[in-house]
DNA sequence: AGCCTCTCCGGAACCGTTTCCATGACACCG
DNA sequence: CGGTGTCATGGAAACGGTTCCGGAGAGGCT
């Protein structure tokens, strides 16, 4: 209810003095600032964030994009967002972005040209040629996180590194029937799957090794779905599967267990992410933390609205593989046991 | 870039009628409103919606608090909302609000406090005292999802019923140790743990049946954990486990099939939610959806924000009872197979 | 002493809308 | 034909801050 003119003359001072001791831009006496901020608080004085807007340009908020909520990767990203944002004092704007959805034609045809942020933070969202113009149309510096490909700051995994190193952990321990569950195929479907769909093949031709890839809805039950299927017919039965990402390998370690295939003396499973359900599952896998690369897009974009001549390099970053008790040698390997549990 | 006044001066009218034109309030004549709206369109205007705001005091943003994200219930709920809002043309702020830290405490003191939104969606909050305070303060009509047990509109799920009916189906099978897995106790911990608590033993009671509690961290693998602990001990080990939600009860049957006791013919087990994993496990549950909570939620703070005057009714919901295979008589019942899938 | 610089402060313009109020035109009715 | 009501429009005052600019006082320096 009550304005910085309330505030001002209860302070005996102007509108203007009471705004530069309340903001702490400008000069003012120690003594009057104190005053003025007592009085402010006693009178439960709160700024008109509208007016404020108004007048200074900016909002104070950044907007999120995200294609979906309820996937860990997603909502483990949007924790760690939120949570540096809070500390910065910055409110959050969520948009969803469903591909294919006309909600999703509304969020970049209306919402976002509202420009009610100071920058975005796009996570995962892999625009197209149209919706890449609306998001430089803005005009206000974006950050994304995971896929982009683009002129924007980006941080994500380098997953086709990730791809490679998972297949490698596999065919050092012996596998040569390696399966890959996931992703729709090299040249479509999400970047992400796409590009460990393609680390896996390089590095199984490049180990003389032929590839076999088994499409799954990237999801757990999808995995499930997928792997039931695979599994059950002995003729396809690999000896090792590598999932492109942990929800997926959980899935099918799920089915091989039901299937009564045990896990790892007759069935490998690798994944990537080592997502919150890996450890109960014993799953070796290459980490990334979502919440961390979230956090990380957060910083880089706070940093560009506080200078924002500088453009910020890209970062990439390296999984750290965890090896528990998912993977062994395929069966009928003599002696030599490979490790349970530990890191490396 | 281009405000209103050149949309107006393109078009040769005072500001007053390109605004008139635009938001649709007050005369225009229809010749002149299709004008305006074709010069404003060509030029690409956007109206400021801080300048708007300064000057209707309203945002057409509305702000969403919740203690998780990363859980399902509260993503699908997200998402429910997310979905309502933005075909209402609301932006959606969120707010996160762990219990016990300090982000939650500078939430509700200082960002609420800046009432950058027309209203509140809370869902699952379960304010203190000082918390509820605050939000009341604010002086913006609240909408609650799931707990809250107060004055603003509140629609959820009757935990206490569901509990009981899902602690009868285990009963008429025949289950006579029958144990409640999640949750702190009845008098403490979130609300709806606690109904479903309450709902269980007083079930028991009335059918002059003991009950046991296990605690539970109310999430996979937290069930995953507290069943292997229970189940690992022959004599404490029940027939029948109602767990407090389906995670925890997914959780309790990975935990049954790794010791290698069958569910459900050694082991029932029931959950509530129907949670997107229950079908692939086959789990007897509850279902309740937080989506269609959530966009429930969101349509009544909706109708409360365009007609402010009647206060609206709460909504309590009845869940569905789904019977999959996770449920039969206790090990050792003479004949009478009871129904695997289908639903009631 | 005179001048310059540094602080501190108030008046007023400005940010970009919406909306109140006054004015006019026009039609309709008695 | 004058009055009354409805429709259309423009001018100007909000909305609640921030910031430019100019004035005044206090030292510091030459």
């Amino acid at each position: 209810m009550s304005g910085i003119e309330d505030v001002a003359r209860a302070a005996g001072v102007s509108k203007a003095t009471a705004s530069r001791a309340l903001t702490g831009h400008g000069y003012v006496a120690a003594a009057t600032r104190e005053r003025v901020t007592r009085v402010a608080h006693e009178m439960g004085y709160v700024p008109s964030s509208s007016a404020a807007s108004l007048a200074t340009g900016r909002t104070r908020n950044i907007g999120v994009v995200m294609p979906y909520l309820n996937r860990w990767f997603f909502a483990e990203d949007l924790e760690g967002i939120q949570e540096v944002l809070l500390e910065s004092g910055y409110d959050l704007t969520l948009y969803d972005a469903k591909p294919g959805t006309e909600g999703r034609r509304r969020v970049f045809d209306d919402f976002l040209a509202r420009k009610r942020f100071d920058g975005l933070i796009a996570v995962g969202l892999e625009p197209d040629h149209h919706e890449l113009e609306r998001l430089v149309a803005i005009g206000r510096p974006v950050v994304s996180v995971v896929a982009m490909g683009d002129n924007a700051g980006v941080v994500r995994l380098d997953d086709e590194s990730a791809a490679r190193r998972a297949t490698a952990h596999l065919i050092e321990l012996g596998h040569t029937k390696i399966t890959f569950l996931g992703g729709v195929s090299v040249s479509s479907g999400p970047h992400v799957d796409r590009a460990r769909l393609a680390g896996y093949q390089t590095t199984m031709r490049e180990a003389g090794l032929e590839g076999a890839h088994v499409r799954a809805e990237v999801s757990l039950p999808g995995g499930y779905a997928a792997a039931v299927d695979l599994l059950g017919d002995p003729d396809r039965r690999p000896t090792a599967l590598l999932a492109t990402c942990d929800e997926v390998a959980i899935g099918a370690i799920i089915a091989a267990r039901r299937l009564g295939i045990p896990v790892p003396s007759a069935l490998s499973v690798v994944g990537i992410d080592n997502h919150e359900f890996a450890e109960m599952f014993s799953l070796t896998t290459l980490e990334q933390s979502p919440r961390s690369q979230g956090a990380q897009g957060a910083r880089m974009l706070r940093e560009q609205l506080e200078n924002p001549e500088q453009d910020p390099a890209d970062v990439s970053i390296q999984a750290r593989m965890i090896v528990r008790n998912s993977t062994a040698p395929p069966p009928g390997t003599p002696s030599v046991t490979v490790g349970g549990g530990g890191t490396s």
